[in-house]
DNA sequence: GAGCAATAATTGGTGACGTCAATAGTTGTT
DNA sequence: AACAACTATTGACGTCACCAATTATTGCTC
């Protein structure tokens, strides 16, 4: 009988959760979460973006999308501009409070990076963040 | 600005959620999820165990070990015993159908990780799994 | 150019889940 | 004998993933 940690899915599971809550917490007092968080820095890659198109990268369902740039909007870290092309969309971009936010949180969410990876060393997480990419590029964004 | 996976620990968030997507999957048709799939495989692994037990060592709240062992009670997978030596404690304990399940599904539970690891070599997940059980040792059981 | 399928954003509902507070029964301690 | 600590349990609340339906708009097609 294999043992609980044998299967390399199940860990890869239980420590997402942990990540997650970790970045949670952290976030907490900028009354943020971990996907507002995201949408965030994905944002910052792309000079505006659909919301459509946050959906298809980011991995969350439209609809939760919606909830998400309505809550950067009323933190005044994104806006909604009419996309000029097509009227039913809306293009979604980091306003000016939005990056100060990112390039303040920045250093914190390292930190937080470093407690949970806090058994491996340099060469350890640079291992680990390779291999994780190559199987996030199979289906993620 | 850093991008969206530059993050470690954002992947793991996003990589541990499509897991644990995939093994709920695969788990469906048995009418288990998998949370009830860990308590399984852990009381595997113990010949007997206290709830409070379970909760510590699955890292799920006491309340929520409540209704899994009442699930997996009326499936036949397990069962509740008196504590003998303490009343307040119940022993949970894997039956004989139990057992059968996990032989029965676990060459099915690695094929939901081969989907995972789809793009990684032998070599790679051998890698994989052993630098994340160095950081689940450290603070999970 | 009128009708129609497809699309973007939105709303609403459902179920799983993490978290916390409270309770009943039991144990150990003082 | 009284009281703090502990086990299992119940209940409530908010978040989240998932899915269906709706509105406004676009592009296709006949």
């Amino acid at each position: 009988m294999r043992g609980l940690h044998a299967d390399t899915g199940y860990l890869l599971y239980r420590l997402g959760l942990r990540s997650g809550q970790l970045f949670n917490a952290f976030l907490q007092e900028s009354g943020l979460r971990l996907r507002h968080y995201a949408v965030l820095r994905f944002l910052a890659t792309t000079e505006g973006s659909l919301q459509r198109e946050l959906s298809a990268r980011l991995g969350y369902d439209p609809s939760a999308i919606v909830g998400l740039v309505d809550d950067l909007e009323k933190l005044g870290f994104a806006e909604r501009r009419p996309a000029p092309d097509d009227r039913r969309s809306r293009i979604v971009v980091l306003t000016e409070n939005g990056r100060a936010f990112l390039r303040d949180t920045d250093e914190a969410g390292r930190r937080v990076t470093n407690e949970l990876l806090g058994p491996l060393d340099p060469a350890g997480r640079e291992a680990l963040h390779a291999l994780l990419l190559r199987i996030a590029e199979d289906g993620l964004s």
